[in-house]
DNA sequence: AATATCTGTTTCATTATTTGAAACTATGTT
DNA sequence: AACATAGTTTCAAATAATGAAACAGATATT
């Protein structure tokens, strides 16, 4: 492990539940000396990616992962289709919906869409999504290498609910299955009372960079909208390939591919 | 000069300019050692900060930043009250406004709202501003530490039109004025036949982190318009300073603190 | 009010890592 | 086929990282 390593490891500390740390948390989070870790935060606080609070000590992220964040973004440009596609969603169903990225085998929302209606889920950008315990985590996991699969469904998956799937073998099982399907569909896997269906996107080599999911309280949902809503974020996960300039899983089913949610789906003759 | 000092100067040669890099422009452009730029390009990879795109073996930003950017606005989330203020900028005004934040001495654009009109100025988030030729450079400078203006206007700045003014002493006077004023004007300084009206917003220590710019068509602005924009600004500048947990430098002209332009003025007694 | 405790920061001799020139590989060019 | 260019690996010499302990500046406790 070289010295960058250790110092960018800490970065990864910084989450939307932990956004500002102290040293001596970082430190032994991160099993390194203190004196170590203070030329490490040092380092990236003169990078501007880490600001340290005048008054606490605390540490956060600084304005340069702002300006990263925007240049990453004008070579690829992933929000402003994105925002177009989770309008769509919003308009058509009527729920909240949110787009999902991975990085460094996290997977963190990246872009939220929030409902109209008074009673909706409420979820905001940044947070890691576990795999085995949401949608959006077990379609990416349905599409992705075989080694990052089994390196996530470990034994001993935390249950945040009782509905929440921890099983290895049951979850492998229901991989499989949303695979053929194309989406996913979770019931209560983190937040009881919470119906979740997602579908993932995915790169150049046919790997899944990421995924849009909906998300409506259970008391509203019937198995009919939930199918229907799965075709349709299908054609939206197909939309996004594109954009992306991906290519499909060759397991992805391939009914989705032509048109069936285009923009123009009405004008059909 | 650390390992990591040289490891993390490598992410300042990403701009939206040049958003993907080659190995060797990369050692070139920082002066070190191939060997030494590759390692550390290695290290930045594998922290997620860059990614090498397959068949071009050029270097870009990773997803990783998106997640940090995230993060980061968790803590301090400006995204969402600067996107109230600037459709409020536009709505007013018709006219293309934007922010712009300060990192690592550079300032850049974060945010842009276009103008609905057809013939609008073009401009796109996370570009770099001279703080010479700019009116949000110039309004930063009228506010910010006497060093850090010393280290700006140097002899030889760039013209990028005949209207840019480049003499230090020329440009000193006038950030002189606009510190009196509030906001600043430029007009031509980047692109001729664009005008340009900025104010600044601060931090905790009455310190400039960012700006609000309105920029159009010189051939549609007058000279009271100018001026109206100006004192629009100054007010949304109040306001930002506010949201963002700072306070007004000592030289901010106070004249348009107490609502001047609030959401509510129309309904004063 | 004095003491203890918890921070973040600095020091310094020991140790391990970085360093860079050159060699190597792969790909594209004349 | 020879040449050129760009990325990657190697290895002994040089240099920077390391971490225990001391220090300083807060805040909490007796």
């Amino acid at each position: 492990m070289t010295t960058i390593d250790k110092a960018l490891t800490l970065l990864a500390c910084f989450t939307t539940d932990q956004p500002s740390q102290k040293l001596t948390d970082l430190a032994r989070q991160s099993g390194m000396n203190k004196a170590g870790v203070f030329r490490y935060l040092s380092g990236l606080v003169r990078a501007g990616l880490l600001e340290q609070d005048a008054e606490t000590r605390r540490y956060r992220l600084g304005p340069e992962v702002i300006r990263l964040a925007q240049v990453r973004d004008s070579s690829i440009p992933i929000r402003n289709w994105m925002r177009r596609l989770l309008s769509q969603i919003t308009e058509q169903t009527g729920e909240t919906c949110h787009a999902a990225l991975i990085s460094q085998e996290r997977l963190f929302t990246y872009m939220v869409n929030d409902s109209p209606k008074s009673l909706q889920v409420r979820i905001s950008p940044g947070m890691q999504l576990p795999f085995h315990a949401t949608a959006s985590g077990q379609v990416f996991l349905a599409f992705a290498a075989d080694d990052f699969v089994a390196a996530q469904l470990t034994d001993n998956l935390p249950a945040f609910t009782d509905g929440t799937v921890t099983d290895p073998a049951e979850l492998r099982s229901r991989l499989q299955h949303f695979r053929k399907k194309g989406f996913s569909i979770s019931e209560g896997g983190v937040d009881a009372d919470v119906v979740s269906v997602a579908t993932s996107f995915f790169d150049a080599n046919a790997l899944p960079v990421g995924t849009i999911a909906i998300q409506a309280p259970a008391a509203r949902m019937t198995d009919s909208m939930i199918q229907s809503f799965g075709t349709m974020l299908c054609g939206i996960g197909v939309q996004a390939t594109h954009y992306y300039g991906g290519i499909l899983s060759a397991d992805f089913p391939d009914s989705h591919s032509p048109g069936v949610v285009t923009q123009h789906n009405q004008t059909r003759a």
